[in-house]
DNA sequence: GGAATGCTTGAGTGATTGCTCAAGATGCAA
DNA sequence: TTGCATCTTGAGCAATCACTCAAGCATTCC
């Protein structure tokens, strides 16, 4: 691993996150990668060592962005089920990225069988917004925003599912009204998480 | 295009969908396609002009068994929410294919830009199901099962997001158990559409 | 049997793949 | 300025890609 000096290596994590974003694993070939980062064979080999080593550093970084995102979510929201209802809402007003799926789903979906490493990295990131999620739901029963028999983890992985099909639902060619009616829909049953005032 | 006398074309297509259901369109090789449906490279073209024709040949396919199977259901079952609620819960129990994606949200999320032809034919093949699954639900409307009230379109969608997501879900490694938990879950949600006996 | 027709075959096409590495450029210490 | 170490460069590697087509084969007519 080298340090990258006249190219920066948050600079092209981003560049090659994008060309992957775009166009997968298999159909982003390193000539795309070259000209989206600007970088030349050698030295995307010498920072990232393959391929597949780019594309997992990159779906890490998009874990870490996304995982950013639901905190600021979290901190901004007057409770954490706003929080989580906001970032849900949120999905469908992204402009740029409105048209693109769950990087993680698209890995999964990508490589269905085989390619183990790269199932497993994408595992590992939905494993790690799940528990972010469920982390909400806890602050939520803490505060008592939130039942004490709320099952956390059950819910967590409600909402996480649909978040991935609100997200895959948004590349469909034009569905861009009814995004934003699903993402109301998904954002007003995690409202319903909220206890019911006795 | 040729009539297949010796190779049959639908067992070459279920083989070609196999293949492509696995490695996606850019990780599957001709060499692959070759090898799955025992054919040689020039009957293959002959057949289906191309690799990228092969594949929407088989994606059609695909969606046509969906819809078969949401048919069955529906006409097995005791009403129109049940069957659509049955479909769900045989998502979870279908052993082969659990740990498989919906392969049109697998060609929309590999095609997310670029090939037009790719997302044009997923495209089609989902609005069908959506449509479908609509029929559905105005049937249910029609023997009072479901409330006159209710907007079946986004109904509708609502529903074929949360199996977009279900299937989505299914393909996490190890998720087995909770993927059961979730296809109940979104059959329960189904079957509240039915209309409280006034 | 012989001629005609059309399917099957697989070696081979040029282009592109992921990746390497010797040579050149650069920066720094003495 | 010189010498050393490190980084950058891109032409080029073998392998593989999607795809073609002339030759071989089987079948069907007279």
């Amino acid at each position: 691993m080298v340090k990258l000096t006249t190219h920066d290596r948050a600079a092209a994590l981003a560049a090659g996150l994008d060309a992957f974003w775009q166009w997968g694993f298999h159909g982003t070939s390193m000539k795309d990668l070259e000209r989206a980062t600007g970088m030349h064979p050698g030295s995307i080999y010498a920072a990232f060592g393959s391929k597949r080593g780019f594309y997992v550093a990159a779906l890490d970084r998009y874990t870490e962005d996304v995982l950013a995102d639901l905190r600021r979510h979290a901190s901004e929201a007057a409770s954490p089920i706003e929080g989580l209802a906001g970032f849900v809402e949120a999905i469908a007003q992204d402009e740029d990225r409105s048209a693109r799926s769950c990087m993680l789903v698209k890995t999964l979906l990508e490589h269905g069988e085989g390619d183990e490493t790269l199932r497993r990295s994408a595992e590992s990131g939905i494993a790690a917004i799940e528990t972010e999620i469920g982390n909400n739901l806890r602050r939520a029963q803490q505060r008592g925003e939130a039942s004490a028999s709320l099952e956390v983890e059950h819910a967590a992985r409600r909402i996480q599912l649909n978040i991935m099909g609100l997200r895959s639902f948004a590349c469909r060619p034009g569905a861009n009204e009814s995004v934003a009616l699903m993402a109301q829909d998904i954002a007003s049953e995690i409202r319903k998480l909220k206890q019911v005032p006795s």
